[in-house]
RNA sequence: GUGAGCGUAGCUCAGUUGGUUAGAGUCCCGGAUUGUGAUUCCGGUUGUCGUGGGUUCGAGUCCCAUCGCUCACCCCA
């Protein structure tokens, strides 16, 4: 025991019990996105470190202590991937997507950071990403919203919040920022430690201080929404009525802000109460700089990423049922000889359609029968010498009362359509 | 990176002020039924008590260190 090799701290299995909730929500969500018109897109795990250092912001968290980075055996500087934006539009300016062009794409896969794990945060986590490109009104923001709010009632998801803020253009928050810092500043006797520590590095993080006795200096800062120009401001206003238009409900958060520095005007986030400390399920917004950024042409996009695992969680709290993949039938053998013609039977049954288990490995037919119970089964199919002398299968029914009928070999098909394809 | 809690069988856990060979349930296997599950009864297998050191006549139990897990801070999906 002690010399088996432990999966890496914070990289999680998925087990045959569990991986029922993971394939529900895929295919719903494949379905979502394929309803909406987007496309799926793949791009590496891996990518040159240079390009989250350029998209995500050289003085951000991610980039500055918790992406996964080494050198492989060319000297190149590689880094595994911590969000997928970077990659996704890296991607399609490669391939020339981007060109003038309006492209909807969606991903799935594990993104990676190397933070400290804990309920709802893993070294190794799994995103829905969702992003339009070459779209720069508030009517794709509303579309991405919509998507996402009807992602949950198609997982039959309750208690979900939106909130939703705006940025304004990189100059706006720019000068914000100064201004902030400036006011801060005017007033640093009454900042606590934790605020002191963010005044230069992250200003925007003062004003969600928890500490009480900072709300009064919080209270008369100024506010990004009085700064925004007036271009984002109708952006903003726009969105807010097409979202009510459509009947989503939403709180505007002034305090919002995303951690990632290429974000834009529209920012928003969906948070749940029940998951401890990590309550952002869904977040995303605009980035209309990142593509020109990344070299490629000036173009507007917006998009967001859901956490798999806070998802799944959410799913498993609420007690949402998975329905993991059981057999149908359970061949069971009463004697070795007729091994061989159980194989085939089964191989019979699987032709027909059915979703079979043929017993393998020689033990008696009592455990055999609750390996069949176990399975999940519906019908165990009993074949020994008897039934093979006289052309014949004993199929028995392992959800009533244990009823069980001779049915010859011919008539099996048939029989059994009857018997499974009710209810 | 910081802090707190927890590590006993595959799983869930009990284990008294330190005292014999470390237990239960579950799971698995066999039997009661020479060919019949789920219920019942009987029997059986399962352990580096996380690891290393210390105290002691004696340590699962006390002390120290270390590793792992969990939760929280920070930050984020």
């Amino acid at each position: 025991m002690s010399k088996a090799i432990q999966a890496v701290r914070g990289m999680n299995d998925v087990l045959p019990d569990s991986i029922g909730h993971w394939q529900h929500v895929e295919r719903i969500a494949r379905d979502l996105l394929h309803a909406y018109g987007y496309r799926e897109i793949r791009f590496p795990l891996l990518e040159k470190t240079e390009l989250y250092a350029r998209s995500i912001g050289e003085l951000t968290d991610i980039v500055e202590k918790e992406m996964y980075t080494f050198e492989d055996r060319n000297g190149d500087s590689l880094t595994l991937r911590p969000e997928g934006t970077a990659g996704c539009v890296r991607a399609g300016i490669e391939h020339g997507l981007l060109h003038n062009q309006q492209q909807r794409l969606w991903y799935l896969g594990p993104m990676f950071r190397h933070e400290r794990p804990q309920k709802g945060r893993y070294r190794q986590f799994h995103q829905f990403g969702v992003e339009a490109l070459g779209i720069p009104g508030p009517d794709v923001d509303a579309e991405l919203v919509l998507l996402s709010a009807r992602w949950w009632r198609a997982l039959n998801l309750d208690g979900l919040t939106l909130e939703i803020n705006s940025l304004g253009t990189p100059s706006v928050r720019a000068a914000y920022r100064e201004n902030l810092v400036a006011y801060f500043e005017s007033r640093r006797g009454e900042l606590d430690e934790d605020s002191l520590r963010r005044l230069h590095r992250n200003p925007m993080r003062v004003l969600d201080s928890k500490n009480p006795a900072m709300q009064d200096v919080v209270s008369g800062a100024p506010s990004l929404a009085d700064a925004l120009d007036n271009e984002s401001r109708a952006h903003f206003d726009q969105l807010l009525e097409l979202l009510a238009g459509a009947n989503v409900s939403f709180v505007v958060n002034p305090r919002l802000v995303r951690g990632l520095d290429y974000y834009t005007r529209t920012v928003f986030e969906w948070t749940t109460d029940r998951l401890g400390a990590q309550s952002t399920v869904c977040a995303g917004g605009r980035y209309d700089g990142l593509v020109e950024q990344l070299g490629g042409r000036p173009t507007p996009a917006a998009g967001f990423a859901i956490g798999l695992e806070r998802l799944i969680e959410l799913l498993a709290i609420q007690g949402a049922a998975s329905q993991p993949h059981q057999p149908e039938l359970f061949v069971a053998v009463a004697q070795p000889t007729a091994q061989a013609a159980a194989l085939q039977l089964a191989e019979r049954m699987r032709d027909a359609g059915w979703r079979v288990t043929c017993h393998c490995g020689g033990s008696s037919l009592k455990s055999q029968l609750k390996q069949a119970d176990r399975s999940g089964a519906r019908l165990a199919l009993l074949l020994g010498e008897d039934e093979l002398a006289r052309g014949q299968v004993q199929v028995k029914d392992l959800r009533g009362a244990g009823e069980q009928w001779s049915v010859a070999a011919g008539e099996l098909d048939g029989f059994l359509r009857e018997r499974l394809e009710q209810r």
